[in-house]
DNA sequence: CTGAAAGCGCTAACAC
DNA sequence: GTGTTAGCGCTTTCAG
């Protein structure tokens, strides 16, 4: 049987209360007594258990982060700007890998309701009826990192993404493309697919470029989805001279798969990636890319469930953080 | 207020008992009874408590993951190994980064005992004295995942890093070469210092070739320290004519430090990495590396530790893993 | 097959 | 400053 306070108030000569108010930092306790407490503590090796006092307090210090797949590069990222900010408040992180599939989020959620969560930390795909519904019923607050809600019903943390593509496909027209190549993420993806795709033909349609649907290929964010998409573009009859991937793995991809059929990155295709992971410089040429602060996404969200959590005041529920672009190499320098 | 197991059982018609019964699908409950209670629980949208349960129980169904990086490629794709078994086996999962700070591993070891998880998946460098006797006071099963312990005291899973690198090493030789870098991590990290240098040194000596240790450079595991390790090695006055990296990030390092100064890889430059990482296949030419299957032993760590946690016999507490080279283009072919 | 009741270890009033 | 005392919501004997 393990030590409990019980054991620490009788070694002490104090009652359980007193040993409570001193392993929780209460200040209504008397230095001598203090003392008393923590040698005992020390004595008998104690070590608070946190499950009891979930039960009692009904706070776990423990939150629920619900991710499509720890593994990948740019959610790894996301989930250590959520760890690092959780930590610093004195939290825990119950991490869960949704592969974006419906049920399994569904379910996950349930789970982490189970566990007595304080909140929850939510990146996926599509936020559907069910989703929304599911979240409306969270007794505890639930942000959206890096995870549009078309409804803006709940809170969020994420980029201007359309705007962000806009920009990218306008810096490749401004350097005097014509014909683009997207190589986009299914359109029924929210961010990756739909909003990218709105901010590219946004641009071509403000520069007064005619749309050409061809020039849309669908990837699965994958390097190799990368290399197959070139196997298009470069058998096209009127090849395109620049390439927006909409994730940077994709990008590589790209930029091996030009390479490998002897075309020049920069000079026969421009390419410009998205998200400024690690990968955008571990490359030849290095990858001109739309930064997306990944780290900061989960810090920031992590730090504002902290303040729905404490029940502070928010103004504002959904925050939109800078993006820029950050030219290298693999884009032309006129 | 929630609803509790009391008003289910109150709305069922029957104790709070044969609710629990039913909830945690003991088959001691006739099916009509059974019906009656899973009505209640819908109509009253019960949830159970995991705390209350884990403190009546004493047991929890968390894990916890103690991890040097989450965001690192080779980690992420280790806890992506433990998070799926552990979810196989109905375990949730507490993630904790160390950066392989001895302080706050120490720390969040206590941290997790606190919490009352069931078991602990522990990554990191150095097993020290302290770590060894933290790990023995626990209560719960501990098991070390890619992480050596020299005194083979606690359950661990690995490859055998040294054999790994002395083929790699000996891969090397047979294609001729006579002087061979290494880029290695610090000699104080058992695993990529220690352990893959003595795989290095002992290729070297069983095929009789000189010692030189100017060849070995000490680097960071990142790509950067890769690049400038080649600032030393393209700069001697007797290069080598191929380097072994003691990973992948490095070795991508090592194979643009040598393009970006105008040097063939392969050519005049052989490169081998270590982990078969993601990145092997993302680089040109293509990365020949060691294989160290980090899924599986992140799985397969998790699995031992269920066996523990059910206190299964387990045979052998030092499990070892399989390695290979795989070949690609960074190694000439002849 | 079902119910009663005693905790699990701690917090949070409330009293003194 | 410190102690008393209810619970928190559930599992788990033990009876029957």
């Amino acid at each position: 049987m393990n030590t409990t306070i019980y054991d620490v108030a009788r070694e002490a000569g104090v009652s359980m209360a007193t040993v409570s108010r001193v392993v929780n930092g209460n200040p209504n306790v008397k230095p001598t007594t203090r003392k008393k407490v923590l040698e005992a503590i020390e004595q008998l090796g104690y070590r608070p258990n946190a499950v009891a006092r979930g039960l009692a307090s009904k706070r776990t210090t423990t939150v629920g982060v619900i991710i499509p797949d720890i593994s990948s590069i740019f959610f790894s990222e996301l989930a250590r700007g959520i760890e690092d900010i959780a930590t610093m408040y004195k939290y825990n992180i119950i991490l869960c890998n949704s592969d974006q599939n419906k049920e399994k989020e569904i379910h996950l959620i349930n789970t982490l309701l189970e566990k007595q969560v304080d909140g929850i930390v939510y990146m996926g795909g599509e936020i559907t009826e069910e989703h929304a519904a599911q979240f409306k019923r969270s007794p505890v607050p639930i942000v959206l990192a890096a995870t549009l809600d078309q409804e803006k019903d709940f809170p969020s943390v994420n980029i201007d993404y359309k705007q962000a593509a806009e920009d990218a496909v306008t810096t490749l027209i401004e350097k005097g493309h014509t014909r683009i190549g997207m190589l986009s993420g299914s359109l029924d993806d929210p961010i990756n697919g739909f909003q990218k795709f709105a901010g590219y033909r946004s641009a071509i349609e403000k520069k007064n470029l005619e749309f050409d649907e061809n020039l849309i290929v669908l990837g699965d964010y994958t390097y190799d989805s990368g290399i197959e998409a070139m196997d298009t573009f470069t058998t096209m009859q009127d090849k395109p001279t620049a390439i927006f991937a909409s994730s940077d793995e994709m990008a590589l991809g790209v930029i091996h798969g030009a390479q490998d059929k002897g075309f020049n990155v920069p000079g026969d295709f421009d390419v410009i990636g998205f998200d400024n992971t690690r990968l955008s410089v571990m490359v030849r040429p290095t990858l001109t890319t739309v930064v997306q602060p990944m780290y900061d996404i989960g810090a920031v969200s992590m730090r504002l469930l902290t303040k729905f959590m404490n029940k502070e005041e928010v103004t504002d529920h959904t925050v939109q953080l800078p993006h820029r672009i950050e030219f290298r190499q693999s884009t032309k320098n006129d």
